[in-house]
DNA sequence: GCATAATATGCGGATATCCGAATAAATCGT
DNA sequence: ACGATTTATTCGGATATCCGCATATTATGC
């Protein structure tokens, strides 16, 4: 551990890490920044929701250091900071996909 | 999608999913089941809980389908069920690295 | 400087999570 | 069947998160 940091606060912060991914509007933007940066603007209109909403939502994957903003006059274009974000993304949502189909298949048994 | 499931369910679902790593003790609980199946009891006295806070806690992984109980008697132990989850764990422990590491580089520059 | 556009932040009520204490449930030995 | 052991669940108060609304901040064009 580089920084003088205990293990306690490591894992809090990892919990943070993940508190951050655990919203579906988070997610929903996360999955819309795969392709390429994207303007507030663009995301409201994408997602359809509420420009305050939104910016909320950035700022908490801002504060994680999950996405870069970069402002080019008056708009902001955020980015994914890091591609193992999305690799974890997928990891879990294959999890999620399997634990799925096991259900389905108990479902069908009984 | 293989069960009838619209996107917004699918998100939240994903989103339940993070919300179940979400939690420092948790995180330490998955730590603690990678070298294999470790017993309530066992999960207590390494991890210094209170009973009735670690059952809790096993009981959101369990219900997110993360962790696997098994019974032998009196005693429960708890698994992995899927190492993905410890891949997508590691992933997010790398970013959160790589995060702190920069970090720092700021605080040295400023 | 001032009006406008794009984005961010503060506030407050509703809702969810967390933990400890007490209690329930399951299993064992006798 | 009864007491002991291990694990799970319920309850309630403290704390945190979420969202909409209103307002602030930052940058542009005139």
């Amino acid at each position: 551990m580089s920084t003088q940091q205990s293990k306690e606060e490591f894992y809090q912060l990892h919990a943070h890490l993940c508190k951050a991914l655990a919203h579906p509007t988070r997610l929903l933007i996360i999955d819309e920044l795969r392709d390429g940066p994207r303007s507030v603007s663009e995301l409201v209109e994408r997602l359809g929701l509420r420009q305050s909403n939104l910016s909320q939502h950035l700022g908490i994957l801002r504060d994680q250091r999950l996405v870069i903003a970069r402002r080019d006059g008056q708009t902001v274009y955020y980015s994914l900071r890091d591609p193992r974000v999305t690799q974890a993304f997928d990891l879990l949502r294959q999890v999620l996909r399997s634990v799925l189909r096991e259900g389905e298949r108990l479902a069908v048994a009984n």
